[in-house]
DNA sequence: GTTATATTGGAATTATATGCTAAAAAATAA
DNA sequence: TTATTTTTTAGCATATAATTCCAATATAAC
């Protein structure tokens, strides 16, 4: 039944296998009938679909999502550093403590004269935020530069990866 | 048994629950059986809070995560977004406009100088890219500057929300 | 068109979720 | 501290779902 099954990166999607990842990305908890049910196949090979895309590594994990302000974490920052040297060593060092930080949500190594890495994290309030900068984050060795930018509101957030290969418009 | 039960915008968590929003953060297809099984509770009460905590809003959903690369989205950027006038239909047009983009994974209005929102997106590549920046994004009414910043590596991603207040260090 | 390969659907079995009730624990009041 | 009330639990019974197996069907190769 399926025609269009694209190769991707070592594995073969067809449309169901998109389809279970589009509902599986906005629906994590849904039970095997449903899904089956939704996407038009008997439990059996859906469930065994489901199986190999996480065996695959092409399904990494499934996430509970909360709510960051009723667990009294108020403030959402983004943080900019800047690096000294960008030796291996700096970074992973830099990782490493980063790493350890419970309010770090992500942590993204990326281009521009500006930073070298964004970090997003979440803490109570002002007081924590400063004293999660000055006392933790600056003074991880060879941070020089640190620059916030505060979330004021999550217009989106936690949005599905398209299953299909990008159209180039 | 708890003792420990804090009040947190309306909810009471105990241990149990916080032990519940650690796990599901992590594994949030584990079963219940398991899930009791780890917090040490019998399967009905543990069941029974966390539709608690589905139902009070502290878990707002579940996600599978996917590899976006082995989908074919091998590049993922941060944009950030001025606006030339700060007026609540400009941001409400450019919001709708930005949710209909299925490569935007995250909008956030920040706070700043340099930007008012930051989007991160992910593509196939810089063609798609660059075709996105300009045929799509600075398109949108009200859009007077994108700076763009790339992603060279997921240092850290998807991380917990500590399920405690924060500790003030 | 025929053969080989892969995938499905459905039944049987196993495991899990769910609702209920008595018992235990915790909180409150005396 | 002790008695009383309230809340929460554990365990059982039942409903629902997951998982395995295999014959039937579809797909692909020749």
């Amino acid at each position: 039944m399926p025609k269009e099954s694209t190769p991707v990166v070592g594995v073969t999607l067809d449309r169901y296998d998109r389809q279970i990842l589009d509902i599986l990305q906005r629906h994590g908890r849904i039970n095997n009938q449903e899904l089956a049910e939704r996407i038009g196949l008997s439990p059996s090979p859906c469930l065994r679909r489901v199986r190999a895309l996480e065996d695959s590594g092409l399904i990494t994990g499934y996430r509970a999502l909360v709510d960051a302000k009723r667990l009294g974490h108020s403030l959402t920052a983004l943080l900019h550093i800047s690096m000294d040297r960008h030796t291996p060593e700096r970074f992973a060092n830099f990782e490493a403590k980063v790493a350890a930080l419970p309010q770090v949500q992500e942590c993204l190594l990326i281009t521009g004269q500006e930073a070298d890495y964004q970090l997003k994290v979440v803490v109570h309030d002002m007081d924590d935020y400063q004293n999660l900068l000055l006392n933790q984050i600056t003074r991880i060795e060879g941070v020089t530069g640190a620059h916030s930018s505060f979330v004021l509101r999550r217009v989106l957030e936690h949005r599905p990866i398209p299953s299909y290969p990008a159209a180039s418009q």
